[in-house]
DNA sequence: CGACACATGTAACACGTTACATGATTTG
DNA sequence: CAAATCATGTAACGTGTTACATGTGTCG
């Protein structure tokens, strides 16, 4: 995903200005993407360009008239709304948890046994940290915080708890791997 | 991470050149991600701009004279090789698993109690469903397949089994949220 | 007034992605 | 020779990211 499908999510719920877009953004996601303000602005000159919103100029609302300053309003398109659902959807099919970066180091370091079993022991090491930290303040926070804040929370404890039993399986396999059977231990290229 | 850090891990096992590259990437992680030649080359300038690189004109070998083609071989540098371990240790303190495509979904759908519920239903959906294929992968497949198979299949497992979890959790929190406690019930904005 | 939040924007750069072009070498 | 494979590269586009510039309204 990227801005462009965060702020059209965002507008879904009506009419914003980029900074009012920019605040709700981080508000939302509990402020995991912090978003320059700057890109709001070239990402809605995108959108706008490819049809996706347009400017949503004061209509019905009386009052807008007078406080509107400088704003610049947007609003979804029927294409754009099309485009959210789309995106919305899109999880179905995706065939691409591709770019995971532990995937990626172990997985890039699979022929070099001790690096690999370097890269997972540090790993195993600071994710079982962050993991304790994390049910710290689980336990800790307030239940009548921001949801934000709980959905997010439980979604890093879940995939540190998945990423630290990935890593034990991981162990299991490169070490099978490095003495495959105590049988046919000879040629090795 | 990206191309970048992925060439620089395959060049610690020695020099490479472009093609190679390629082929071994692709091989490595799989196929999970698509490599297009030309972007191996990009990168390869880029990272020979910023001096993480260098060719390795053919030293030693002597077979390499007569075969060589066209070929252009690179090694690691100091930088490259310090880059590298950079990169290897980072997971450590790398505080952004911000990207995430499912969790990203729901936290900007999540004042919306209509479309988060269809997120959740439609992805729980479609996970459960790659769920079942991968588990029966992984019932099937050769115990002396490809390593990366292997690690990959046992990723997605994980992943996708801690997603579900998360879901389910996702679920109870946005219900509870969406009628807080039968006790104070009324001022709502 | 001066500081601060509100609000919009531009310029520059890096990176990923695709499509396409170009040769050399091997092999049927 | 023709076709496939090996091997390198360029051009164009979309996007993410940062740093910086600019102006307005409000409030102590």
């Amino acid at each position: 995903m990227g801005v462009r499908e965060g702020l059209l999510a965002l507008l879904a719920d009506g009419p914003r200005h980029g900074y009012d877009l920019r605040a709700t953004f981080e508000a939302r996601t509990a402020k995991l993407w912090h978003l320059n303000s700057g890109q709001v602005y070239t990402t809605l000159d995108r959108l706008l360009r490819d049809g996706l919103v347009e400017p949503a100029d004061s209509d019905a609302d009386a009052d807008v008239e007078d406080a509107a300053g400088r704003r610049r309003r947007f609003r979804l398109t029927a294409a754009g709304r099309r485009e959210l659902a789309t995106w919305l959807d899109a999880g179905s099919w995706a065939p691409e948890p591709a770019r995971d970066e532990l995937l990626m180091k172990v997985l890039l370091m699979a022929e070099d046994p001790v690096r690999s079993a370097a890269v997972i022991a540090e790993h195993r090491h600071t994710l079982l940290d962050r993991l304790q930290r994390l049910r710290q303040e689980q336990r800790h926070a307030p239940t009548g915080g921001p949801l934000a804040d709980h959905l997010v929370t439980d979604a890093l404890v879940a995939r540190l708890d998945a990423d630290l039993h990935w890593l034990d399986r991981c162990e299991q396999r490169l070490a099978r791997a490095a003495s495959p059977d105590p049988a046919r231990q000879e040629h090795r290229q």
